[in-house]
DNA sequence: AGCACGCCGACT
DNA sequence: GTCGGCGTGCTC
């Protein structure tokens, strides 16, 4: 027997497995995940690696294979308990042992070596002198090439001085033994802010943020620790009750990790954390370099810190003790991983806190169907929250029906009634803001002579216009002028579908002479910063009007908001996804909550053209359980998860034809694999989008109502690939419950 | 990262 | 010849 083991995620250069032979008396003890010594090198160092997986056969020249020296000694608890989750993940959604490894240990890169290393030169300018001709004399290039780079300054970054000056640290070492130069390494922290802890413990709860807090913690003392759904409406206080909890377990000297998606890690949440736990709460967010995470992990490691906040990676934090996992707005699609192993950071967080003993806490306004669903079924305990903290009634909710504006000869995007109340607004003073649900809808151009649709010559997808006449692909970010003419029927008719942010500005400012408008969407926030710039001049009152899409909706309370204009409603609702009636709610629900969170009454208008449907009608009646009964009533009836369990097959390739033919094998595969027959097999098919950057996709969907075989399946599907060469020119992937469909 | 190997100019 | 410096490539 052989393993394939990772030796050290530490250098690119070591990124890959290595085959190392399984000595008898270890036979049997081993296991994918195991912590084991092995030599490595020439010197036969000793390293410690992971078993990645285990094979029959050498593919590597036999003699050269050395033996397993040993089980590593019961390793640093928190590593190996991460690689146990990383084991879990890579059976459950599919991809390398070592690309789940890499999302859970994902710290230690070069870059993120925690000491910046600094060259500095020792001698003054004659002696440098001096010590340059001597080398040049003796022709030691590499040194005097080093030792000029240095007296042009004298102190320098490692990692600078071997990639410009090309020397390798041998050189350095040799003039760091005739004292010319000092190797040092200093420790950088880096962004590290230290606040205090400036608020008192006592906080003001109303009666059901004390009851759903008192749940937990009767549950935890007793040592259950269990999942649970806090359900709580906009405004109702969620955060507070989270810090509690955080509060009793950090109490009870273990650690809180608080998941967040990106767009709501305001500066508003991590204030009131940082107030409550001063520096023992450690943030991460994306736009870290690779060191400043590494820094926060390395404080977690000594124990400085009891509370991660962060997006979805946050998740992998080593904590010696975690007591408790917190997944904020739990229904939000960020949380599942795009790239392999494709994880849902809900589902991960649950499978940990199983693992290690801890609770997990889900929050949401509008559930994920998976997460009330896990309530139903007992697996996880629902906590409501159902009125709003301060004690604000809910807004008022008009539907529109715009075609009955249409028939009324009203032809603009915005209803009579809407247009009423934003002019109502304008007179007391009040905010308006405008939200625009352009979900799977690309601003195209168009020919209205002859129909053409300009599309990017690399992917399957129209291109869409921007202000500046340039004509963008979101897919692969492919640009061209815009067009005067058709390229198919060379008439001038050519423009773009006018529905985007910008033509509503427009169309607003021209109704609304006077009022102060601002604009949100992909363009105007393209700047670093711009997103913040943008609300926190709404929210000084220096606009009227604001108009956005999706992000306007999410995080932020703007006290002065009284109406809501939603422009389409249901644009979201015919994407064809199984999802879409779930996203619709979702947006709308939210975007209602934004209206009267001061202590003013706010107002909300849904204009729509189809009033009818459950996810409208349930929004606007903020009726969650409602929507819930509706939509799972689909899912069941079309086998879609939470009820059952979705493996979509992704194929990527070159060649069509190809790509075609190995989809066929694939899929005749998957029928023979199922010898039970508990498998629906749908496709292989073309997605919506079906090439991308001039790979051509084929996608395959198999149902299954036992999450076991279809895992089971998964796994056969993967070996059949890695044995057969065929499958090598064409890229798989697998992405279980996916976010949509492609 | 650490180490050996092979190449190349310099010098006993 | 051979010695020391230097760049490159490999590590199961």
């Amino acid at each position: 027997m052989y393993a394939d083991i990772i030796v050290d995620i530490t250098h690119e250069k070591l990124d890959k497995v290595f085959q190392y032979s399984i000595p008898s008396e270890l036979e049997g003890a081993l296991s994918v995940g195991t912590e084991v010594i092995v030599p490595f090198g020439k010197g036969n160092r000793e390293m410690s690696g992971y078993v990645v997986a285990f094979s029959g056969k050498p593919d590597y020249p036999a003699e050269k294979i050395k033996p397993v020296l040993k089980k590593a000694e019961k390793s640093i608890a928190i590593e190996s308990k991460l690689v146990s989750l990383a084991a879990w993940m890579k059976e459950q959604y599919g991809g390398t042992m070592i690309q789940a490894l890499k999302t859970v240990l994902p710290i230690k890169r070069k870059e993120a070596a925690r000491m910046k290393r600094k060259v500095r030169l020792l001698l003054d300018t004659e002696e440098a002198k001096e010590r340059l001709k001597f080398y040049l004399d003796k022709n030691q290039k590499a040194r005097a090439r080093l030792l000029a780079g240095l007296m042009d300054q004298p102190e320098q970054e490692y990692e600078l001085v071997t990639k410009k000056l090309h020397v390798t640290l041998a050189v350095i070492r040799s003039l760091e033994e005739q004292g010319v130069l000092a190797l040092e390494s200093e420790e950088m922290m880096r962004g590290l802010v230290r606040y205090r802890k400036h608020e008192e413990d006592t906080v003001h709860f109303n009666e059901e943020q004390r009851r759903a807090a008192g749940r937990f913690w009767e549950d935890y003392r007793r040592g259950i620790y269990g999942n649970y759904l806090v359900y709580g409406i906009t405004g109702s206080g969620k955060t507070e009750v989270y810090i509690e909890m955080i509060r009793k377990v950090v109490g009870q000297g273990r650690q809180a990790i608080v998941l967040i998606p990106e767009i709501a890690l305001t500066y508003q949440t991590v204030m009131r954390f940082y107030a409550r736990f001063g520096d023992r709460v450690s943030i991460l967010n994306s736009r870290m370099s690779a060191g400043e995470r590494y820094d926060q992990m390395e404080r977690v490691k000594r124990g400085e810190v009891d509370v991660m906040i962060g997006p979805r990676s946050a998740l992998f934090t080593p904590f010696k003790n975690l007591g408790l996992i917190v997944v904020d707005e739990e229904h939000e699609s960020a949380y599942k991983s795009e790239q392999v192993p494709r994880y849902h950071a809900r589902e991960t967080a649950i499978a940990r806190g199983k693992m290690e003993g801890a609770s997990v806490v889900l929050g949401s306004a509008t559930p994920s169907l998976e997460a009330f669903y896990r309530c139903k079924t007992g697996d996880c305990t629902l906590l409501r929250l159902p009125a709003r903290a301060a004690g604000q009634e809910l807004p008022r909710v008009y539907t529109v029906d715009m075609r009955e504006e249409l028939k009324q000869g009203n032809r603009s995007m915005i209803s009579d009634r809407l247009k009423e109340l934003v002019r109502e607004r304008l007179k007391k003073g009040q905010q308006t803001m405008l939200f625009l649900n352009r979900r799977g809808y690309a601003g195209f151009v168009s020919c209205r002579s002859c129909g053409y649709v300009v599309k990017c010559p690399h992917c399957d997808v129209s291109l869409s216009a921007h202000k500046g006449g340039r004509l963008v692909c979101h897919y692969c970010g492919y640009e061209e002028r815009t067009r005067k003419t058709c390229p198919s029927c060379g008439s001038g008719c050519i423009g773009g579908f006018k529905a985007g942010t910008q033509q509503i500005e427009d169309i607003v400012k021209r109704e609304f002479a006077g009022a102060k408008v601002l604009r949100m969407d992909m363009d105007t926030t393209k700047k670093k910063d711009s997103h913040e710039k943008i609300l926190s001049a709404f929210s000084n009152g220096e606009a009227d009007i604001l108009i956005g899409t999706q992000m306007i909706v999410k995080g932020h309370d703007f006290p002065n908001v009284t109406l809501v204009g939603i422009l389409a409603a249901d644009m979201s609702l015919y994407s064809n996804d199984y999802r879409s009636g779930e996203r619709t709610f979702e947006l709308l629900v939210q975007a209602a909550g934004r209206a009267g969170r001061g202590n003013l009454k706010g107002e909300v208008v849904i204009q729509t053209y189809s009033p009818d449907h459950y996810s409208i009608r349930m929004a606007a009646a903020q009726d969650y359980e409602g929507f819930y009964k509706e939509e799972m009533r689909y899912r069941e009836l079309m086998g879609y998860p939470p009820v059952s369990d979705l493996l979509a097959v992704l194929m990527t390739g070159a060649d069509e034809k190809y790509l075609e033919l190995a989809a066929g094998y694939l899929k005749s595969f998957a029928v023979r694999a199922d010898k039970e027959k508990v498998l629906q097999i749908i496709g292989p098919a073309s997605p919506y989008v079906s090439k991308v950057s001039d790979e051509y996709r084929k996608v395959m969907y198999l149902k299954c109502k036992k999450k076991e075989d279809l895992i089971g399946i998964k796994d056969l599907l993967e070996q059949y690939i890695e044995i057969n060469r065929g499958f090598d020119c064409i890229k798989i992937q697998f992405d279980f419950n996916p976010m949509g469909i492609f």
